[in-house]
DNA sequence: GTCTATAGTGCGATAGAC
DNA sequence: GTCTATCGCACTATAGAC
């Protein structure tokens, strides 16, 4: 991460990095499938909690509100109290094509799981997709504002007005929560 | 592409495809900036199409049929009548992440290039990018239905469904139209 | 069109942890 | 005795510099 920061992510050679962390070349490769990865390490864990909120949403309740539920609560456990670290991380990604590249696969991989946990909850086919995809986009949408702002309103606030506003942009009325 | 179905993606190199087309690797990669590029290259005309469709819509049009509209347009132009081939394309993709990857870019880049035609339209933020994003979603979802199945419905019948789809799972009543 | 840096892989050897 | 972390080396392919 330094490294990345000190000389942006495509002058950084692996060989470097692994000079500084004291390891061999090969050793990076053992840990990191490839130099990307290493800015994507704490993915797995954000999509697990949002799977397991998912599953443990009451029944009966909305999908779309599940979905936000756990975005919102995500929000809150991963990011809230981390605007600079965020920042500086997003710096390095929109810097280079490859890393946005890597940023889509793991917001494709968090819709997809989220779909899975809706239709385990015996959300149907499209919605939970749907639903899931809809999610997604309210969080990458969001998350682009709280971290290039300097506003003073919470990422899960973001998600809530998000969704709101995709509701009325879909030409709905609010749903109950 | 003949290779890449021949081989696979990954066991194809840019030495066999330069040879094969009678050329020199560096002027392979004059024409595509990687060997994934192949495969994506009639992606911009898709954009134009959808940004021209919506840059013609009807004033007053609520934003998500704007974008429907122009999704169902491009879904007759570009795929309708060709759905072998687009399984073909598909299954060299499905094969493998690097694919995957540049697939999720280009629908990212027409979520953006359909927020701006928004925008143009004067639908403010963050509804130009919700409406973008929510309308490339179901674009995803009905595209992987009609090219993966085998019924008779077309894409743009898909497209209108799965908007549908989406404003009920998102808690809304049908827009007019 | 040529040359070269760098990413990433495959296989094998070594050493410490539990 | 198995598992895991590290290293060494040879190798290929991509992509960019010239």
């Amino acid at each position: 991460m330094e490294l990345y920061v000190e000389r942006g992510f495509e002058r950084t050679t692996v060989a470097e990095i692994a000079q500084r962390a004291g390891l061999t070349e090969r050793t990076f490769f053992r840990h990191f499938a490839d130099k990307r990865e290493v800015l994507f390490a704490g993915a797995g864990a954000l999509q697990e909690l949002l799977v397991s909120q998912v599953d443990a949403a009451p029944d009966g309740r909305p999908p779309m509100e599940v979905v936000a539920d756990a975005l919102a609560a995500a929000a809150e456990a991963f990011f809230e109290g981390h605007r600079p670290q965020s920042r500086q991380r997003q710096h390095i990604i929109d810097a280079n094509a490859d890393l946005q590249e890597r940023e889509l696969i793991k917001l494709a991989s968090l819709a997809n799981a989220v779909a899975d946990a809706l239709r385990r909850r015996g959300v149907g086919d499209p919605g939970a997709g749907l639903a899931a995809e809809a999610g997604i986009a309210v969080f990458k949408i969001a998350f682009q504002d709280w971290v290039h702002g300097t506003g003073t309103a919470s990422l899960a606030e973001g998600i809530r007005a998000g969704v709101d506003a995709l509701r009325l942009v879909t030409g709905a009325e609010p749903a109950p929560t």
